[in-house]
RNA sequence: CGGGAUGUGGCGCAGUUUGGUAGCGCACAUGACUGGGGGUCAUGUGGUCGCCGGUUCGAAUCCGGCCAUCCCGACCA
């Protein structure tokens, strides 16, 4: 690859509003354009990185005997609306019409394709359980796309489908792949966890999502200090406080104008926010219904959404109707007296003499207690967890980190196969529904986490499993010194004899030019010409951003191909 | 959808308050000098000032409408 040939527009200035490192820089390094919100060409260096990491997920998928098709990315409504879904799916799916006024949508995912395909094709149990997957364009009409490839509308995900007689080898199949996705981040060199994550509305027994490692990330993980465990912080649970003291203080109610947030109220009355009791209102199925947390804790939307008697999808009241239904402002509920039915979140419930609102403005208690001053009853576990929260099985403390989710690992169980009357014969001649998993990968996003894991500076650092060439050949001062030019060239051609990936700067700018262009496309290993270096006989040889070295051309030959086992 | 911002050559920006017919840096082209970390000088090319309408002798600038992009909140690979 010559870079005179080669569409590689390098920007000398940072782009305009790009904070995400990954965005700012694809785009000043010539990889990626932008089109339109959430939507990409991608150039040609770029589309080498994203045909590596396409590479590394289609050999992972194959080792674990999964089968590789292609499905259609514009799919007609009647599959959707057949799953339910092209009711449920709302403003995220991007409906068209064709010429006949037929409506069709662009794919964001392929259950209800696949599993058409599988109940048109397959009727034996015998060809159970299997595996379909496929790399393909998604489109997502997402609320609000940002963060470059992080969260664009059309991206390239790797999504796979498995159905299954019983769900032992569903099972089976679901650590199957849980192995090849780690197998896959750990060959990109990646920093990343699995952790147990959100089934959502699809239910399920078990889910996992792969977490890259970074600060732009949008998820936020809790991780043990002292063990595996690690979950996003949508389900974590830290485990439940010990018992209750004694109350050794009597109720008083006091006078705290103006305090209507925890904070205030807590420096009004001199006290830590752990001593106080936040009262959440939100739309119950039948009433309002009241959350009750620790002052210093959040509620987690997630968990509570969960709860019997909670509207879905979660919603906190309106104030006005709280006044309306309370006769007092949100600032003042508490437990105490109150006429609408409560959860306690369980580290609320195991506080003493706590302070929480009088349920009439501008008045809290001070020395509540459960049982004596207020029932307690429906104890739950509804906040975020928060850091130093001890695990689960109490082993290790909490620690949170932000992490970018680039797979997703989870159970379907019938859902699909049900809705659209999937019908396979056991050994036994009976009629069941085949139960299903699916498995998404992001490539594209992988190729934005892999940026945010891997850059400085200068420019970013290309792991070499995924660098869009190994090599990065830069002629110095070739126009002026045709020795030099030669000299280039017979190592280029030499490299391409050995199958090494080499982009070879043969532009006549400026070495500067040069040199910052590579530290911006961040091509692991570097080799410069110059007419210096050619008198000595050497090559100038670095990697990544250490020191240069001289070295001959047998020895460049060991550095490249040694590196390239992985 | 709610809140905030921005749209001016390929990129980054000034000009808008106070209307007078568009400018700077980079990039690009040509030439000279220079020659190992984005060099210097000279001469050039390139813009319906997001779109539509209005006010005005005259609009990038004022008014109205629309559109797009970006940032903060709910979605997800």
């Amino acid at each position: 690859m010559r870079f005179s040939n080669t569409l590689i527009p390098t920007l000398r200035d940072d782009p305009a509003r790009t904070d995400v490192a990954s965005q700012r820089l694809l785009l000043r390094a010539g990889f990626l354009r932008q089109l339109n919100a959430g939507i990409f060409t991608w150039l040609p260096l770029g589309f080498r990185v994203l045909q590596k990491v396409e590479a590394i997920v289609r050999e992972e998928m194959q080792r674990i005997n999964a089968q590789e098709i292609l499905m259609p990315f514009v799919q007609p409504a009647e599959l959707w609306q057949e799953s339910g879904r092209w009711e449920q799916m709302g403003a995220e799916l991007l409906r068209i019409q064709d010429r006949h006024e037929r409506d069709f949508c662009l794919s964001p995912t392929h259950e209800e394709i696949v599993t058409d395909l599988f109940r048109n094709n397959v009727r034996s149990y015998r060809e159970l359980p299997c595996t379909y997957f496929h790399m393909h364009t998604k489109f997502r009409d997402e609320i609000r796309p940002r963060f470059g490839l992080m969260r664009a509308r059309e991206f390239i995900m790797k999504d796979a489908y498995s159905f299954h007689l019983e769900e032992s080898t569903l099972d089976k199949t679901y650590w199957d792949m849980y192995e090849a996705y780690s197998r896959i981040l750990d060959r990109i060199g990646l920093d990343y966890r699995s952790v147990e994550a959100d089934n959502g509305l699809i239910g399920g027994s078990s889910s996992h999502e792969f977490q890259v490692l970074a600060e732009a990330g949008e998820d936020v993980l809790a991780f043990s200090d002292s063990s595996d465990y690690a979950a996003n912080i949508e389900r974590a649970e830290a485990r439940p406080p010990a018992t209750r003291p004694e109350a050794q203080e009597s109720m008083e109610k006091v006078h705290t104008p103006n305090a209507k947030t925890i904070e205030s109220v807590a420096d009004l009355l001199g006290l830590d926010a752990t001593r106080c009791v936040k009262t959440l209102i939100v739309q119950g199925q039948e009433s309002l219904v009241a959350l009750i947390l620790r002052g210093d804790h959040d509620l987690n939307e997630l968990k509570a959404e969960k709860l019997p008697g909670i509207r879905t999808p979660f919603q906190f009241a309106d104030p006005n109707d709280i006044e309306n239904s309370l006769n007092c402002s949100i600032g003042s509920i508490g437990p105490v007296g109150l006429e609408i039915p409560y959860y306690v979140d369980r580290d609320a419930a195991a506080l003493a003499d706590f302070v929480c609102g009088a349920n009439e403005d501008n008045y809290h208690y001070t020395g509540a207690n459960w049982e004596r001053d207020a029932h307690l009853q429906d104890i739950v576990d509804i906040r975020n967890v928060v850091e130093g929260d001890l695990e689960p099985n109490g082993t290790g403390r909490l620690l949170l980190k932000r992490g970018i989710e680039v797979g997703h690992i989870f159970k379907l169980g019938r859902k699909y196969s049900e809705s659209m009357r999937v019908a396979i014969q056991d050994q036994e001649g009976a009629t069941i529904a085949p139960a299903m998993g699916c498995y998404g990968f992001g490539v594209t996003r992988t190729v934005a986490a892999v940026i945010e894991q891997c850059h400085d500076e200068a420019g970013i650092l290309w792991p070499e499993s995924i660098a869009p060439a190994k090599v990065h050949l830069i002629s110095v001062g070739a126009d002026r010194s045709p020795e030099v030019g030669e000299a280039a060239d017979k190592l280029y051609q030499l490299l391409q004899e050995l199958n090494v990936e080499v982009l070879y700067d043969d532009r006549a700018e400026r070495p500067g030019v040069k040199f910052a262009d590579a530290d911006l496309i961040g091509i692991p290993h570097r080799v410069v010409i110059g007419s210096r270096t050619l008198k000595e006989g050497v090559l100038e040889y670095r990697f990544q951003r250490n020191e240069t070295e001289k070295i001959s051309e047998s020895e460049l030959k060991n550095r490249v191909s040694a590196s390239s086992i992985h």
